[in-house]
DNA sequence: CGTTCTCTTGACCAGCATCAAAATTTGTGG
DNA sequence: CCACAAATTTTGATGCTGGTCAAGAGAACG
């Protein structure tokens, strides 16, 4: 089940004691934004979740009064047509926030893929944050400008680039998403399953594992166990993912 | 060629009698967010740029100094691979921003599709506007929010669409973006050539003119010229781009 | 150690791409 | 306004990438 651990007797701390000053993900959060004073009241609005492998934080329909941000873990978002089809939007981790598309309803799911940590607050009581602390919405704009980014190349790669292009780009671009993780460089952790990522790149789990072995084969990556590879041939496999081949 | 025509002798008038005070756009752009009171300051940083069918706007590589806002017309971005393959980023009308995603150096081409008018600011200039009328940056941010949500239904198409069900949303979608334009229902303009529709939908040319035959054949569409379609069974479109056939 | 789930591999097939040519539209100069 | 040239779109024939179906190999869990 889903634990809730509010910020005890619900009062804000005058000093910045809370969970806030001492949370791991805050340098790589929106958060950042906020002088270090300023974080008793960023504490005040924060319910801190756990979630369990496969938990849901809301579903497709929801009516969406939160918004949320990825403390530790990771979750996958996705989205569902009609006959079953499915899309993977993202992956997220330590730092990620959710909500910047800032519509009324969730329009897809959201569960964790690993145990994970997150904060959620009330869109009222952010928006009010925000029009207290201006730097907030300054950093919420820079984030969305990224996400933009992300999603124009995410775009590239869905409407032009072959399968091996694809999972390549994947295994090229996912390193340094959690940045929780003491990053060995070369090192690929895949907390998600065949399934999840093929559904993040527009193809199937047979495809993605197909592209697996033709990179294995041409030795760019070594496979140490499921959720575990390693780039032997970092300029290759970037070649590959921007189709210079 | 590119004509320039900015404020008169740059010098901004005291009460809103510019060019934004008049401008058509204004109602769907950010700069509604401002006051009255306000526009003469904008029209002191708005630069008119005119361009013809075919001018560009930026190119892929050049140093991005400047935001836009269209004011007029239609322009397309699109990015490259190495071999040539193509990406449409997407159609810009009236109201539309460039420049959400903030990065330094433009990843992308724009070009204008007919001809079009454009307001062009340099960043420093604009980022102290909204530093100045914090309304500016909150429309900002939800116009950033806006097009996350189109970027994510994008994707969907992208990844899981089928040839049909893609050309069927875009004919769904595309009407309304034009919002200068007084929207006939029913009528959907399509300024844009079939190879730059198909790089849009991640598709070729040609199975963009036989997804276009399908739809005609079945009587959801009816085709007046090459540039100008009308739905004639509006729920068959909307149900076939949704995939619930 | 067996059950179950996920991943891998193989065989076959379909949707869309590619190649090619005809039809239509657009543009240009007389 | 017409005739010709160029560009775009449509339509057809064929092939390939990646999807589908199916079976076997590993992992994970109790």
């Amino acid at each position: 089940m889903l634990t809730l651990s509010g910020t005890p007797f619900g009062c804000a701390q005058r000093r910045a004691t809370g969970l806030c000053a001492r949370c791991e993900a805050r340098p790589f959060s929106v958060c950042a934004s906020l002088a270090a004073d300023d974080l008793d009241r960023l504490d005040a609005l924060a319910e801190r979740l756990t979630l369990q492998p496969g938990e849901t934080l809301f579903r497709d329909g929801d009516s969406a009064g939160h918004l949320f941000n990825v403390t530790s873990g990771s979750l996958r978002t996705y989205r569902l047509m009609a006959d079953g089809r499915r899309h993977v939007t993202g992956f997220l981790f330590a730092g990620d926030f959710i909500g910047l598309t800032g519509e009324a309803v969730h329009r897809s799911c959201a569960e964790a893929m690993e145990p994970a940590t997150v904060c959620r607050f009330r869109k009222t009581e952010w928006r009010a944050l925000m029009d207290a602390r201006r730097v907030l919405e300054t950093a919420l704009l820079a984030r969305a400008a990224r996400e933009l980014t992300a999603a124009a190349d995410h775009a590239l790669l869905l409407a032009r680039k072959t399968a091996l292009e694809r999972v390549a780009s994947f295994l090229r671009d996912l390193p340094g998403s959690d940045r929780l993780r003491p990053e060995t460089p070369g090192h690929v952790r895949l907390p998600m399953t065949r399934t999840e990522i093929a559904d993040y790149l527009g193809v199937t789990l047979e495809t993605v594992s197909r592209s697996l072995r033709r990179l294995k084969c041409q030795g760019v990556i070594r496979q140490l166990s499921l959720t575990e590879m390693v780039v032997e041939k970092p300029a290759a496999l970037s070649a590959i993912a921007d189709g210079e081949v």
